[in-house]
RNA sequence: GUCGGGGUGGCGAAAUUGGUAGACGCGCUACCUUGAGGAGGUAGUUCCCGUAAGGGAUUGGAGGUUCAAGUCCUCUCCCCGACACCA
């Protein structure tokens, strides 16, 4: 064999893998023996992959190669989610139509990832954009539609005056400017498709005990639902049955109630800026803030009184209504009643406008309350609360609950701080969506039959002035006629936002057929034995909004009997960021990115793969080392020598080298399932180290074991060796997982470290069958540093078995 | 502020989940080899004292539990991420 040169053999490999089908899916027989692996798919942006990719889609990689050479059924598909923000602005950044230029990023990622040995299906691939796929998104809305989970409102929406396009609450950062163009927001109203995803709250809550999720993950999913309990409450107009409704999880310190608080949007608020200028005024105000400026907690609380007054249910005091814009309106009822002295909002608010402050909690044993510094927001012993006082609170929160509700002025409810989503965009890149407006019979759908409806071929894609959708320019698109009457009719030009092919791309790769009809398509829903992804791998950055649309879909459907199953991803794995060497982000401007494949043509794909997964625990944040990706190709290359130095001989077996490599085999295995790639890297390293010390200790049988390990973390290397050296004529990538030879690990000679005093003095070597106290003790005391230290003094022995001994004076 | 994740040599990191802290890799030092190749080999490399044998210290900091703590408990400091006036 020559020296090591990748270049020569990575290329011709890949074409034989193809030829020979070694990636092809198996027909699924037996469901028990399956196992999707899925990274999150990308979207094919022209910068071409980035170090970041080949991390997430190695560790996944690695586990289908793993996962086939055990034996399992394995599916490991890859797609393109290439409709949406990141790819309509890089286009209209290149001046060109995404529709022509989506085509050549697709195929530039598609040769990245095969130069990478990515053991992808690639019979499976599609993108969001192709009309085949958007086909079943649309029609998949319209099912929506007709479940009543679609509604179209007026919404006020946050605004980007540059990008000329509506944000959703998401795409807004903390300081209140769009996040990819760095212009602060403003508000617009606009009539949105809106998804009833909080009909679905409790089940996205509930369902998170059946996945095994990281648990940081699980916990944003549940507080991004936020299930609160409490109380809403009633406060009656003076002089009318109108009333005002406010959520409050302390009904407990009703009676410390002075002011109720409107938020800008609340109806009342609406209503009460014809009678006053001043909350005319203070509301244009506050539209004009973005909905961060209004939560920063630095900033004064501001309000207005509007000069109205309601009723305390309970003590018929007046209490005066105020507008404020700390109070958002799509947080509860967008109304809250102020406590000033138990709510440190409240407190701070009262102090601005002078408005009383009414302890109604004191702590436990204390006699009245003092509230001069702060709200005390504790539990404790009601007062000043007519016949609840001397309650705990607790009691007092069941006991005016339902006094509150005898009346009617008041119930229990649940509250969530999930809201619905919106699902319009006033773009071009996205799926159309299949909505006709008519005068006479409102919203419909269109026909099944007129699927996909294309998005059409413009020359200005661009977003707006009106805020409109670039579609709405297209007069050909617009105009149509009403699927019910069939009189003139417009369609809606509003898009889908990228989330919707996300939301069930995953469905689509567990699918067979790709050309069917509607009952195929049903059909193959209802069976989809691949389903659901046992192996999710993506970044922590989904963890609340992609993973739960997707969630939510599923659910959906599976309530239309659609699917048969209630989560769509058993496990998620995160993958860590990959910073530049200088540790800041890789970015053009900095000058500090990598791309992968110029360390391929340098070092092989299998040097960028080894080091990838070596670096670091797979889930956390690693900088780019170029020094440490020389080690990862040093390795690979003393693989190679070892086996141009072996050849096909077959030598005698070292005992001691054997143990070693199945307990290597063992643990490669282990780690690889518990995606710890990085210490079965270095498990193989370790082994390496000791063959190279004994080269002529290991049998034909076992070298070839020891390439089957490292084949799914360095596909090309090993295959080279296991069909040059082995003249093997099937892929290494398909042989059976080494089994583990326990009868060679047993150790002849155990070590025990002796500690005296927890300090460790000594290690003591006594045959492996040595099992009695006694007799390690007798050995220990040998020893003769232990003697010394053990000389004339009492002590006391802690021994424990196979591990460790310790004399204690 | 709240929640989540972290803090271990010069650097990236291991640690059988309470039992030899620092595996593996990078870097560095010395020597050998090679001779312009992003080379290879041998030995060493947590820190301090010591030629050495050996001794002492050590997992952000301070306490605690235990024969034994990176790991468990209490307090505290710092870093990263998410959410943020959530009623």
């Amino acid at each position: 064999m020559p020296l090591y040169n990748p270049q020569e053999f990575e290329r011709s490999l890949i074409a034989v893998w193809e030829k020979e089908g070694v990636y092809k899916t198996p027909k699924l027989s037996e469901i028990a023996s399956k196992s999707y692996c899925l990274s999150m798919f990308p979207y094919p942006s022209g910068s071409g992959l980035h170090v970041g990719h080949v991390r997430i889609y190695t560790g996944t990689d690695v586990l289908a190669r793993y996962f086939r050479m055990e034996g399992k059924q394995v599916l490991h598909p890859m797609g393109w989610d290439a409709f949406g923000l990141p790819a309509e602005n890089a286009a209209i950044k290149a001046k060109k139509n995404p529709l022509d230029m989506v085509p050549g990023n697709i195929a530039n990622f598609k040769h990245q990832m095969q130069s990478l040995g990515l053991s992808y299906d690639w019979e499976k691939e599609f993108s969001t954009t192709d009309p085949a796929y958007y086909k079943w998104t649309q029609w998949l809305f319209i099912q929506f539609y007709k479940k009543g989970l679609l509604y179209k409102k007026n919404t006020p929406i946050n605004f980007c005056p540059k990008c000329k396009t509506g944000l959703a609450e998401e795409e807004v950062l903390a300081n209140g400017t769009h996040e990819r163009c760095g212009t602060p927001i403003i508000k617009k109203e606009l009539p949105q498709w809106i998804f009833k995803i909080t009909a679905y709250a409790e089940r996205l809550l509930e369902d998170l005990k059946l996945l095994d999720w990281p648990k940081g993950i699980l916990e944003m999913q549940k507080n991004w639902i936020g299930k609160k309990k409490g109380v809403n409450v009633r406060f009656g107009m003076e002089n009318s049955d109108e009333f005002i409704e406010c959520f409050t999880t302390r009904i407990d310190t009703l009676y410390g109630v002075s002011a109720v608080v409107v938020a800008p949007e609340h109806s009342f608020a609406q209503r009460a800026v014809e009678k006053n200028p001043d909350v005319k005024k203070y509301i244009e105000k506050s539209y004009r803030k973005s909905e961060m400026e209004r939560e920063d907690n630095t900033k004064k609380k501001t309000g207005v009184f509007t000069g109205a007054h309601v009723v305390h249910p309970l003590t018929a005091k007046k209490i005066p209504v105020w507008v404020g814009d700390y109070v958002l309106g799509s947080v509860g009822t967008g109304a809250v009643m102020v406590v000033p002295a138990h709510d440190q909002r409240d407190f701070d608010f009262a102090n601005a406008y002078g408005i009383e402050i009414i302890p109604v909690v004191v702590p436990p044993g204390a006699e009245s309350g003092k509230n001069n510094e702060g709200a005390y927001e504790n539990e404790g012993i009601l007062v000043n609360s007519e016949g609840y006082s001397g309650m705990k609170t607790e009691e007092a929160r069941v006991k005016i609950c339902a006094d509150l509700t005898n009346i009617k002025k008041g119930e229990k409810t649940v509250s969530y701080h999930l809201r619905d989503w919106i699902f319009s965009r006033q773009r071009y890149w996205g799926e159309p969506i299949p909505m006709v407006y008519c005068e006479k019979c409102g919203w419909n759908p269109i026909p099944d039959t007129e699927l996909p409806l294309k998005l059409p071929y413009t020359e200005s894609y661009e977003p707006t002035e009106t805020g409109e959708s670039p579609l709405s320019a297209i007069p050909e698109f617009v105009n149509t006629t009403c699927p019910v009457c069939h009189g003139k009719a417009v369609r809606e030009t509003d898009t889908m936002p990228n989330w919707a092919g996300s939301c069930w791309y995953f469905l689509r790769f567990a699918q067979d057929k790709r050309d069917e009809t509607l009952t195929q398509f049903t059909d193959g829903l209802k069976k989809l034995p691949w389903m659901p992804v046992d192996w999710y791998l993506g970044g922590a950055e989904h963890a609340v909004l992609h993973l739960l649309y997707a969630r939510f879909w599923v659910k959906a459907l599976q309530d239309m009997g659609l699917l048969n199953f209630p989560e769509p991803f058993l496990r998620l794995r995160n993958v860590g960021m990959v910073l530049a060497e200088d540790h800041r982000k890789m970015s053009k401007s900095w000058g500090n990115t990598i791309n992968p494949d110029d360390v391929i043509s340098q070092f092989g794909a299998d040097t960028l793969r080894l080091y990838e997964m070596f670096m670091a625990p797979f889930n956390m944040e690693i900088a780019w080392s170029t020094t440490a990706l020389q080690g990862a190709h040093r390795f690979v290359k003393r693989v190679w020598v070892m086996f141009e130095k072996i050849g096909g001989l077959d030598l005698k077996s070292d005992p001691s080298l054997t143990a070693k490599l199945n307990k290597t085999i063992r643990k490669v295995g282990d780690d690889i399932a518990q995606t710890k790639f990085n210490t079965a890297v270095a498990a193989m390293m370790e082994f390496l180290n000791a063959w190279e010390a004994n080269p002529s200790g290991l049998s034909l049988a076992d070298t070839k074991k020891f390439v089957q390990i490292l084949s799914p973390f360095a596909p090309f290397v090993t295959e080279k060796i296991w069909r040059d050296v082995f003249k093997e004529t099937t892929s290494i990538h398909i042989s059976k997982w080494p089994k583990v030879d326990i009868n060679v690990f047993k150790d002849t000679v155990l070590t025990i470290p002796v500690q005296v005093n927890g300090k460790v003095r000594a290690m003591i070597q006594v045959p492996a069958g040595t099992q009695s106290q006694e007799e390690i003790v007798g050995i220990a005391k040998n020893n003769e540093r232990v003697a010394q230290y053990l000389e004339g003094k009492q002590y006391k022995v802690i021994y424990v078995k196979g591990r460790i001994l310790n004399f204690v004076m």
